[in-house]
DNA sequence: TCTGGGGTCCTAGGACCC
DNA sequence: TCTGGGGTCCTAGGACCC
């Protein structure tokens, strides 16, 4: 039996949760970013700011040019988690079987459930008119339908916002033949750059094409490839809690232009350090492995890590880590982006407690210190010591305010 | 005025153990 | 005196997603 996938994506996401929370914000054109600098790049726009022909990803310096009077909002992950977790909760009193991707997608298998309505439109409606009430109309989504994940997410994307689009079963073959390549979920330009190589430029093509020579080229992966050229996807949907298992916690930075140099970025490690330790604290959670990653002026990533044999959710350890992994992975001569991340994760309570006093006064010094950083905002306290760049810490009675250290 | 920041998964090779 | 094959862990790097 052929089953029923829905791809449920919400619109404008973050634009349209801020402008939920704040009427100032409503029918006015708005992108949320990171920091609301003009250097940072749009995290989402809403559609008044869509459009005027802003798109996510797009630097806001660019988004500003081609949209005057638009403004920049910080975002605020809080409360999209908050949000998320209710729309979650409604999409799942449709169906067990919900795998959130990314933080306001998902899929949901309502075949069990097509029993009780005529048409999965007509269920489809229903979910609207939940999300509508609950988030009072400012906040909408964009749904799929069709028989597998593939084409049920590749279908939200044809009527946006506030759409419902079904791809049945006789026009699959249609579809495909209109669509380019990268449209196809899993397919990026470095994948496409490869397929037109081979001679592949079109998805019939790849869904003709033999599947030995594709398994030659991409592997494993390259069964996979075929299917989708083919409009075939058996994965499942994998019910999973939102908040389930994090793999890795990390936090990058691009460097400002005066802070290029490898002496100037490692105050920007350290503080990349405190951070992802204050966030692993939060969940209760410590890591195992280290990765440090630099960029170079060319935009090469590199990246080296370390499994020490301990666990640890410090920032201090971390940042002694990353630089002992500095060591041998070197520094560009002028590096663009630094970043932390700690993977190998486990529950910390899963590790027997240290009987030592020592330990547990500098845990008790851990907590007050992020207590004073959630109240003053990240960076307002932290350790002078093993920061390997004291010189650029404020020195005793050059006292700063939070937010002024950078 | 180039190109953010948070993640996930996969592969391939090396080390080490049995 | 030479040396197989499997399992597991670690690491580097690539690709992709939102």
């Amino acid at each position: 039996m052929s089953r029923t996938i829905l791809h449920v994506d919400m619109d404008s996401y973050f634009a349209s949760v801020e402008q939920q929370a704040n009427p100032k914000l409503r029918d006015r054109p708005i992108v949320v970013t990171g920091k609301p600098t003009i250097k940072s790049v749009v995290a989402a726009a809403s559609k008044e700011a869509k459009e005027c022909g802003v798109e996510s990803a797009m630097a806001t310096w660019k988004a500003r040019n081609i949209c005057p009077g638009l403004t920049l909002v910080p975002g605020n992950p809080d409360r999209y988690e908050w949000i998320t977790n209710n729309f979650f909760d409604i999409l799942r009193a449709y169906s067990p079987r919900l795998e959130p991707f990314g933080v306001d997608e998902a899929f949901l298998d309502v075949t069990a459930k097509m029993e009780e309505f005529q048409s999965p439109l007509e269920l489809v409606e229903g979910i609207k008119k939940r999300v509508e009430e609950e988030f009072g109309g400012w906040i909408t989504c964009s749904v799929g339908i069709a028989r597998n994940k593939l084409l049920a997410k590749l279908a939200s994307d044809m009527e946006k916002p506030d759409g419902s689009t079904r791809i049945r079963d006789e026009e699959i073959s249609e579809v495909l033949e209109e669509i380019s390549l990268t449209e196809l979920c899993g397919i990026g330009s470095r994948t496409e750059r490869r397929l037109n190589r081979m001679d592949i430029n079109s998805v019939p093509e790849l869904g003709n094409f033999p599947e030995k020579e594709l398994r030659k080229e991409f592997g494993v992966n390259g069964a996979r490839l075929k299917l989708m050229g083919q409009g075939k996807d058996p994965s499942p949907v994998l019910p999973a809690s939102y908040e389930e298992e994090v793999k890795s916690v990390g936090n990058s930075l691009t460097l400002p232009d005066y802070k290029r140099t490898p002496r100037k970025a490692l105050p920007v490690l350290f503080k990349l350090s405190q951070k992802v330790g204050y966030r692993l604290r939060k969940k209760g959670l410590i890591a195992g492995t280290v990765k440090l990653v630099v960029r170079d002026k060319e935009f090469n990533i590199k990246g080296k890590q370390l499994t020490p044999g301990r666990f640890v959710d410090d920032g201090n350890l971390i940042y002694s880590i990353a630089l002992k992994i500095k060591e041998k992975l070197g520094f560009p001569p002028t590096p663009t982006m630094v970043g932390v991340r700690a993977s190998k994760l486990r529950a910390k309570d899963s590790l027997p407690q240290p009987l030592l006093s020592d330990r547990r006064k500098r845990k008790k010094l851990l907590r007050v210190m992020d207590e004073v950083n959630e109240e003053y905002g990240d960076g307002s306290l932290y350790f002078a010591a093993q920061s390997g760049a004291e010189d650029l810490l404020p020195s005793v009675g050059e006292f700063k305010r939070p937010g002024d250290l950078e």
